[in-house]
DNA sequence: TTGCTTATTGACCGTCTAGTCAATATTATT
DNA sequence: AATAATATTGACTAGACGGTCAATAAGCAA
């Protein structure tokens, strides 16, 4: 009930106000979800003029892909970093998903938001979802493990890696969506509970 | 460009209505999305006034509840009629795998919308995501067999069910997504590859 | 200080969309 | 045939939302 003294403008670099404009985006579709994240409501989290936003943005939809691709580029680093990649496939899959688990546990909000994005991005005419590079790319380097790993001997080779590499991505996000309706349940004890239960299944060459 | 002859009206029982809206939502958030889900195109599609919709649904929200409800109820009843409840639980579930992936398959709009619906649909003010009664129900079923699986000795005990379930269910999710954009791959060889992944997984009282 | 660049504003607009409502057509009833 | 009941229409409204634009202010260089 008190903001009489009109703040003095800060101007800010061209890629700082992007980033911030990125993150407002971010708050406001894991707050709001992707109907909630109007223009107005983005530029309102900023704290900043609807005309703004334009000038950094072409539309709303450029706002979203680069809001999504940022922020999976991010959180696909920091997964990555925690990997040492030159371990057996096994372990680099068991690490992936105990890392993903933490990671995106610790980044509700990205995750929501990303998730908003991916689920509504479609083509001008609305006909057709549009998948994002970045998320293609993350994809492309689980199948690579997978593959590997049957290489190697570690993995069954009789599954096709790409079902795995989907069937594994689904079911971390699956149980992530759980977890999140569930904040009482370990998180830690059900992503190594998913890493066993997936890893069994695709390295046994199931008996009869 | 001839259209001089006004069809005389026909008048249609409330439910037979009803289901007819339904199934013209269904087939615009399939064909559309969830934003290209709107009144106008839904009436447009059934071929209606949009005075009648409001006849019939209180609000959008409210047809696009009704939409999932029906829609859920109908696909679980076609897949639970596949099953034979009384066969031991790993039977039972690789079944399940097998008859979600081809009545999901041949009901890709169902499917489709389901989804949008369930992605979209949020409390009145947009913070909180909504959950269908339906969904959760069927949820619950998947929980039970696993359940029963472990108390008959056929599903390690040590894996908590429910994380079972929703992974399990993400896992065909992901898969069905999958296949809905690679239409050349062989769907219900990859509906087996994973019953048996998540069976083997599931079971297997994973050594060190 | 002056002038230049450009980040930032806020008022404004056209369109789209959910939802209303009084009028009308269709069927069932007697 | 007359009447009642209700399914159906189509024109209408109020508001929200994406996006524009001319004006302004902040920082920078001379």
């Amino acid at each position: 009930m008190s903001d009489p003294v009109p703040q003095p403008r800060r101007r800010l670099g061209a890629e700082e106000r992007r980033d911030q404009l990125v993150s407002a985006a971010v708050a406001v579709l894991a707050a709001q979800g992707y109907r909630g994240a109007t223009a107005d409501a983005i530029v309102q989290q900023a704290g900043v003029s609807k005309g703004l936003l334009w000038h950094y943005f072409a539309d709303l939809d450029d706002l979203m892909v680069q809001t999504a691709r940022r922020t999976v580029m991010a959180i696909a680093r920091s997964i990555g970093g925690r990997l040492d990649l030159t371990a057996p496939a096994p372990v680099v899959i068991r690490d992936a998903i105990r890392a993903a688990t933490r990671i995106l546990t610790e980044h509700r909000a990205e995750r929501r938001a990303v998730q908003e994005i991916i689920a509504n991005l479609r083509t001008p005419d609305g006909s057709q979802r549009l998948s994002l590079a970045d998320y293609e790319d993350m994809f492309a380097a689980q199948e690579a493990i997978f593959r590997r790993g049957q290489r190697e001997g570690d993995i069954n080779p009789s599954l096709d890696p790409r079902i795995l590499a989907v069937s594994y991505q689904a079911a971390v996000d699956g149980m992530l969506d759980y977890l999140e309706e569930h904040p009482d349940l370990d998180k830690d004890r059900y992503a190594a509970d998913l890493a066993t239960i997936l890893l069994d299944g695709a390295r046994s060459p199931h008996p009869r």
